[in-house]
DNA sequence: GGCTACCGTTGATCCACGTCAAACACACAA
DNA sequence: TTGTGTGTTTGACGTGGATCAACGGTAGCC
């Protein structure tokens, strides 16, 4: 399929082979030949525009996603207008995987800065999946991330409080910069106050107040949107020592 | 389909092709000959005991299992003790596929009564996913359909009320009583209200109070776990309409 | 059949977080 | 520069669900 489109200097760059992202994303733990058979499977790039929807609920589910630059939040949206956002992606990671189910996307996926995804033909990666074991077994064990993923947010939401929540979430962030090579102490969110709020299942202001609280407490220094862990232990103490609530 | 394979008695009781789950299970959508070979796959069933763990966070991942007989409850556990029960499992549903990420269980499945599982080899299931497209494509439509899940989950924990979630609750129940042949309306709940509770993230007592609420409103009947749904619409108008609270 | 432990219900009270409201900060365009 | 709009912070107040406590029902087990 690749071959089909015309390409150039442009289709080089979409070799999974030549891309940085390989530890992080589809390929990892795949071998030379492996890799070498998985360009085939990576057809277009695509690019999003900040606050364009890659897909929406509804949408036939044709193909996954590879984030190569930039990032997306995803939602799933109730009939009232209530918004639940199921998680945030950075490059590397995988969007789509809910569209298998049902041949149709389950959720909303859009770009929360512009951004630029691989697009991967669901058809194809079944295919070449049961030729390339490699390629099979990491799908597989993307899928299941996933879900452990899920649970985890589960957690979160059914078991902890305001603030063990917003830590919990900040922990992952700086621990999700680092694996990119980014610093674990010092990063910028693309998303709202509201984003981070409906993740969590908290209201923009509860979110707010608890930046406000980790401020004075000396856990982080916030700026808008830029955040500095000053100290991380702290933050991790705060998650396991609290009373639930609820 | 079930008349034209024969079978010897030992062969009979594990056999999927003979399985009366069949289409709730693993080989839905298989053909006739795809679904003979599934029959290598199911090595041995297991039984287990009400309050025994199928498997613990922690173990090792050897096996998926496919619920023959019984239900399971999933649940993560923190440190400091506090429970998240994520999920709810009947017959012909799939538990074990949170290990495939790291090769480890990640949550503790425990059965609600005594049951029984068959036993799917993972590294079989890979191997022979590699030759049938068939359980190939079922087994990611079982994957993807437990992130969409997932993802219900997070929109009931994160956006709804009290009385909303429990609603919710019980429609699926209700909902996937039906889909294995029972009464819609009329069923027998196999965990208590603290696991309900849990899965909601709410306290027991929340989950009792909202139960004496359905009864006292007539959408439902409820004699300790014997439910009775009398008004589902009404339980579905419940979901919509309400203000959301977080 | 009666004991015991667990489970469920209900009431009174409390508090974490939601709601409402006002002000501020930053970005971008006219 | 001023305006306009979107996002963030902070305060005052309200409330849904947690907590604490007492009691009643049911099931498993001698």
């Amino acid at each position: 399929m690749k071959a089909t489109v015309p390409v150039t200097v442009a289709g080089l760059k979409t070799a999974c082979s030549q891309c940085n992202l390989v530890e992080l994303c589809l390929p990892f733990g795949m071998s030379e030949n492996e890799l070498d058979r998985l360009d085939e499977l990576v057809g277009a790039r695509r690019k999003i525009k900040r606050q364009q929807n890659l897909y929406r609920a509804g949408d036939p589910f044709e193909a996954i996603y590879a984030i190569r630059a930039g990032s997306f939040k995803t939602d799933v949206l109730l009939e009232d207008g209530r918004e639940q956002v199921t998680g945030f992606q950075m490059t590397g990671e995988i969007l789509g995987l809910d569209g298998i189910s049902t041949e149709l996307h389950s959720c909303n996926a859009i770009a929360l800065e512009d951004s630029e995804v691989c697009v991967i033909a669901y058809a194809k990666l079944e295919e070449l999946s049961r030729e390339v074991e490699g390629l099979q077994h990491q799908f597989h064990k993307v899928m299941s991330r996933e879900i452990v993923r899920d649970h985890g947010v589960m957690m979160l939401l059914g078991s902890m409080r305001a603030e063990e929540r917003l830590a919990a979430f900040l922990l992952n962030m700086s621990q999700r910069f680092t694996a990119r090579g980014f610093s674990a102490a010092e990063f910028h969110l693309r998303m709202t106050r509201e984003e981070i709020g409906s993740y969590l299942g908290l209201k923009l202001e509860t979110v707010s107040r608890a930046f406000s609280r980790f401020q004075d407490e000396g856990f982080v220094a916030v700026q808008q949107k830029h955040i500095r862990i000053l100290d991380s232990a702290g933050l991790k103490r705060l998650i396991q020592h609290q009373p639930c609530g609820r």
